[in-house]
DNA sequence: AAATTAAAGGATAATTTTGTCCTTATATGG
DNA sequence: CCATATAAGGACAAAATTATCCTTTAATTT
């Protein structure tokens, strides 16, 4: 490989990934939830029309990543917010038994509930007696998504998505 | 070194450490912004006894590693959010020129603005007019955070600490 | 002016999160 | 029972975030 000092200046395009000029993601949710929230929805669509959806299917309609999108799907698995059957005509899917399952069992199935819990700043003792200074302003608005979260079926979601607008792709918003 | 194959299973180890069971972090702000937030309050109450404060002095008050809490106060300096004097007696301080900064400057210093700009499911496209799933539920509480991190300066914040507890480390809860 | 002190910044390492690939297990249809 | 399709899972790779160390720059004190 060629080992020359870098003759005219490529070295900016290092240069423009640098800490000072990167942007950082930092969402509510981590990607993992967010892919996990997308696909648990689209399967719930695909299930009231009674089919299942395979990995590949839903890594590809939600715009995640296939196989990460099918490590996700085994969490949901195995945390009980969906079924799955291997094999010819398998998949996954949602029926009665997760007609309850919620927005939060979601995040916390992936994220674990750190964001529900912890505390703003990272303090291990923050509490209502020892509180940390963003304390009891942020407590208001974690409660309001937690109760957001909690109150939000999946179910519910999938079936307000398939009243107001037919179209998979365009709701769940996977083109560019 | 030994490299042997684990031989009576410490592989064990390496175990709870997989995937499966690693607990992930997920806060609404990241560490950087964490310590960002600490470190500045910290200053804040420094310059409002009239001293200013060191990146390594900050650390290990905030209980955030030196190094890396020297780089976010850089960002913090570069931002124009708090004042730096190199030399001897130097370090970070803050002032009036500084009395009308907010949490939110701080976050969007260390976080940029994804965190109040971005979707929550992070779709590209996601709007009032082509909302994703969660748009209406997000944006509400989306408002009331944002609101919040606006409404509070670090001056004021700071003020409130000390009047609340002198001790600074009790406060921050830096131990343990 | 020189020595000293502390921030600024560069380079690099460690860790965590995200993402890929390949093998194994298992259900279904023929 | 066999072939096939698909989930489950292991191992590994890439990228982002967090963290450390060292050199350079610039004030302050002497």
């Amino acid at each position: 490989m060629d080992k020359r000092p870098d003759p005219i200046g490529f070295g900016f395009f290092a240069f423009v990934k640098m800490n000072i000029f990167r942007i950082k993601s930092s969402y509510m949710f981590s990607k993992a939830s967010q892919y996990a929230i997308k696909a648990i929805i689209y399967i719930w669509m695909k299930s009231l029309q009674d089919s299942k959806a395979g990995a590949k299917e839903i890594g590809s309609e939600i715009d995640a990543p296939e196989a990460f999108t099918a490590k996700i799907l085994q969490q949901l698995s195995r945390a009980k917010l969906i079924g799955s059957v291997k094999g010819p005509n398998g998949g996954f899917y949602a029926d009665e038994s997760h007609t309850n399952k919620t927005l939060k069992d979601v995040v916390r199935a992936v994220d674990g509930d750190s964001l529900f819990t912890g505390c703003s700043l990272g303090l291990n003792k923050c509490s209502e007696k020892n509180p940390c200074p963003l304390h009891f302003e942020i407590v208001g608005i974690r409660q309001k998504l937690d109760q957001m979260l909690t109150n939000k079926s999946i179910k519910h979601l999938a079936v307000e998505v398939i009243k107001g607008e037919t179209n998979i792709k365009r709701i769940l918003q996977v083109n560019k």
